[in-house]
DNA sequence: GTCTATATGTTGATAGAC
DNA sequence: GTCTATCAACATATAGAC
């Protein structure tokens, strides 16, 4: 059961990758609670403070996603992070990276470097996951691996904004081309 | 010599594309021409009338750019797109799409209709110009060209993105591996 | 400890002055 | 034709009620 700063957090980063963080409100949260929006503000007492929230629940969210994948070898854990965006893209919303980004120059330095923290994590998990998978030739790349990795986080997060002008078909058709690439 | 009007457009599209659609008010323009905000609403009514004007900006640059363009080979018409999307990285801006894309649901109808317009005529183009290249010989890809297309596009606009959070370095790195890999 | 009533500023937009 | 004075709605945030 989750507690009522549980669920403003999840409503926070869903209204923040639906909508974006300068388009949302607390009142787009405590209308969904049947409060008054100055409730929210008790359990975050200001915007930024909720953001910072968001982004330490994608941490966890993603230590979660790499500790269940380590069970599997590198070509489907790569396959398990390509799908993670696909259900983004399902769900209408953009990955975090990509809607913080947007918004960058709204955000406080405090959240600024918690993103980039954030960011160069999941540029290391692929990273290493790239360079594991080459060496047991479960996957093929030419460039330096980080920079695979760079040209594959950009594709999905990308991707999932393109999905929303040019339709979900082509989300589809990036990560199948990712996949075919470089799994042997 | 700029109109009042095509300078409100011009500093619209950097504000979108800096700040982001809603982040910047008509307050941010009308202090950089010393006027009264509501003097912004003279020209464009609404700020939906003054992104459709951004986006009819950006369709005639584009379409500069690729007569511009048309008179070289495809290897360096493909290179210097990228390096456009250099210079936006440089300036600290977004792509329109990226910009739009993050904003998507706060857009009207017809204003996402124009995007599509427009990132559909930008996607004919790398498409048709990958194409050409591949027949010539002059480029090398294995996924349909459309794809391809859409993974450079999505490569370059997510690589500002990026850029934003972990460093400027880094979209030269994704530049420079897709030259790299594509141009024989 | 959790919420509501309230304040203060900013937003997009209208009506009307020059 | 171009702009300013002004407004209603909404934003974030504080002080204080329960």
């Amino acid at each position: 059961m989750a507690s009522t700063k549980e669920t403003i957090v999840l409503l926070g980063d869903e209204l923040i990758r639906k909508k974006g963080y300068n388009a949302f409100s607390y009142a787009d949260i405590s209308k969904q609670l049947n409060v008054k929006n100055a409730a929210i503000h008790y359990h975050f007492p200001t915007k930024p403070d909720l953001a910072d929230a968001v982004v330490d629940f994608h941490t966890d969210s993603f230590n979660r996603f790499t500790e269940k994948a380590s069970s599997r070898n590198e070509a489907d854990q790569i396959k398990m992070f390509l799908n993670f965006y696909a259900s983004i893209q399902l769900s209408g919303k953009l990955c975090v990276i990509g809607s913080f980004a947007g918004d960058w120059n709204s955000m406080d330095n405090e959240i600024q470097e918690k993103v980039t923290e954030f960011t160069e994590h999941v540029l290391s998990w692929i990273t290493e996951t790239l360079e594991k998978g080459k060496e047991k030739e479960l996957l093929s790349f030419n460039a330096p691996a980080r920079i695979e990795a760079m040209k594959i986080l950009t594709n999905m997060c990308a991707g999932t904004q393109l999905a929303r002008i040019t339709g979900s078909n082509d989300f589809t058709e990036i990560k199948n081309s990712i996949l075919h690439e470089i799994i042997n």
